[in-house]
DNA sequence: TATTCAGTTAAGTACAGCTTAACTGAGGCG
DNA sequence: CGCCTCAGTTAAGCTGTACTTAACTGAATA
């Protein structure tokens, strides 16, 4: 009994044949004639020294072996398969696949892909959906901004900038609460992505911090931030804005914010590719643009005082 | 680009250089010789239509799309590998692997060790150290012993006695502590392992149960079930003990539990193999006895109230 | 300058893996 | 009941993949 793989030829076959449950099948999704198929599958047997199949009427069924078999052959043969495609998509210069959380999609990316069309017409951007799990080899994505940093060795880790959380909201209702004791009386919107942080940052913080004690309890809540975000934008009230969420709104006007204070929350997005990958041109070339944007929009820090919890 | 899977004997041979970083071991390794090698990488970078190596002087480098192709390629024809070990598995009617947790293993399985090699000279019993995640598959397993209940479709899963803890001492210790007002003045020690359960039980639940209001603090602790009922049996005092470990150790006297209340855990140990593999002859067999064993220490429960907090 | 070492190239060969074609044996159907 | 069909097997022969040996390249070592 060898330790060695048998003939591959033979394993995928009997991959195929095992995952249609019928020779025939196989051997057209394989492009090649029954008999070939039945060959393979008999040099298989005799490597093995004993069947994988049970012939019957009209119709095979697996053998213990067969089903022990089975599971990884499929496994495997994918796994190989969508490394194939991995470096495939290597030679691709021209499509860039991003995966992002909702919230950042939304508020950050979303806002910014005409600009990025504009300067960089050559690159075609996708976008996959987000997953919690994410998995840059297997489902073929480039790159992945995410809200954590878990470090393992096979992964290029870029910290982008730093996420602080700040008070915001329309003009409208920044006129009519002109004061942080006329604040309190605001409506509050809340945003429970923040309590993935690890250190979760409350409302009563940020009033303590400016010498204020108020605890806000009751107002809309919100799971995803980009909702709680719509919701302040259409005036609904005053919400704990993320860094990287509002900067661009805040840049442009649609939200104020005006009591220049800000706590950190010591997390921050990075940008994330396989090792190795990061000098591929669209890569490297989408990495530069995101910098490029962060740096846009550094001014907003200019009078702002952020203050780490933490660390004081 | 075809999205097919190049010719399989390349992408072997690819991966052997990969993981070489040398075609010379490569070839070696495959057992041809390196011009071999040297065409099927060559004729799977055509395949792909870019190098996959970048050639230096007298080494050889991963280009980007190598670099791609190598991740999934290893762990494409590992799985392949292992899952043509586990068909030759199932060939052999000798031997069969066990794995379970550290308790189990010391307190139940190795006592009853001796009997299984009587009754069944046949068989091979081989053990493999626990793992935490218990991978059947990925590590040629054929059964593992587990004390938790995860209901998943690829594993059958047959729920062995329900587990209950009740407090053991040695008979010296028990003559000691006749009443159970005496027993708030024996040593206790602490088996932590029991805090993995959903609902933990505690000394105080136990003593509440007789009537008795106690909550013991101090002694020694054990982070391993196994441990604790090893101090327990040098006489160092009394512990909560969880039946399948205790069972034996009571029925040949070496334990006893001078007051017959026990509380329900809820949980129970469980036998798993993979779906399909619990008739192989080993593995039914071996299940078989496990039951049998557990039926011969049945009689324990004779005597016994057994409280569940929970339904009350 | 010669040697060695890793990989490439060339030419030839053998067998793995394919095809076509005929066979088996169990259902299904008129 | 006999005929057809369908799924898989077997046989015979062909093709080209994947191997071999042997000679070549070109940089590092001595």
């Amino acid at each position: 009994m060898s330790n060695r793989l048998p003939p591959l030829t033979a394993l995928r076959a009997f991959d195929a044949a095992a995952r249609h449950m019928s020779f025939a099948q196989a051997a057209a999704e394989l492009n090649v004639t029954p008999a070939a198929l039945s060959f393979q599958i008999k040099s298989l047997e005799e490597h093995l020294g004993a069947p994988l199949f049970r012939r019957l009427n009209r119709a095979v069924e697996l053998t213990e072996a067969g089903t022990a078999l089975s599971r990884g052959a499929a496994e495997g043969f994918q796994t190989l398969a969508t490394a194939w495609r991995a470096a495939q998509r290597t030679q691709d210069t021209q499509t860039l696949t991003v995966t992002a959380g909702p919230a950042f999609t939304a508020k950050w990316l979303a806002p910014r892909l005409y600009e990025f069309a504009q300067s960089h017409p050559e690159i075609e951007l996708r976008f996959a959906a987000s997953l919690q799990r994410m998995d840059l080899m297997r489902d073929n994505v480039d790159v992945a901004i995410r809200f954590s940093s878990s470090v393992t060795p096979e992964l290029y880790v870029l910290p982008l900038a730093e996420e602080w959380v700040m008070p915001v909201m329309t003009p409208a209702l920044a006129a009519q609460y002109p004061t942080i004791e006329s604040l309190t009386h605001a409506p509050i919107i809340f945003d429970d992505s923040v309590r993935f942080l690890k250190a979760p940052i409350a409302w009563s913080d940020w009033f303590a911090a400016l010498g204020v004690s108020y605890n806000p309890t009751s107002g809309p809540r919100f799971s995803q931030a980009d909702h709680a975000l719509d919701a302040a934008l259409a005036g609904v009230g005053i919400v704990m804005g993320r860094r990287a969420l509002v900067v661009k709104d805040l840049a442009e006007g649609r939200l104020v914010a005006p009591f220049p204070t800000a706590l950190a929350t010591g997390a921050r997005f990075s940008f994330l590719c396989l090792k190795g990958m990061e000098n591929r041109p669209q890569i490297a070339t989408f990495r530069d643009w995101i910098l490029t944007e962060i740096e846009k929009t550094a001014h907003i820090t200019d009078n702002l005082t952020i203050l780490d919890l933490a660390a004081s």
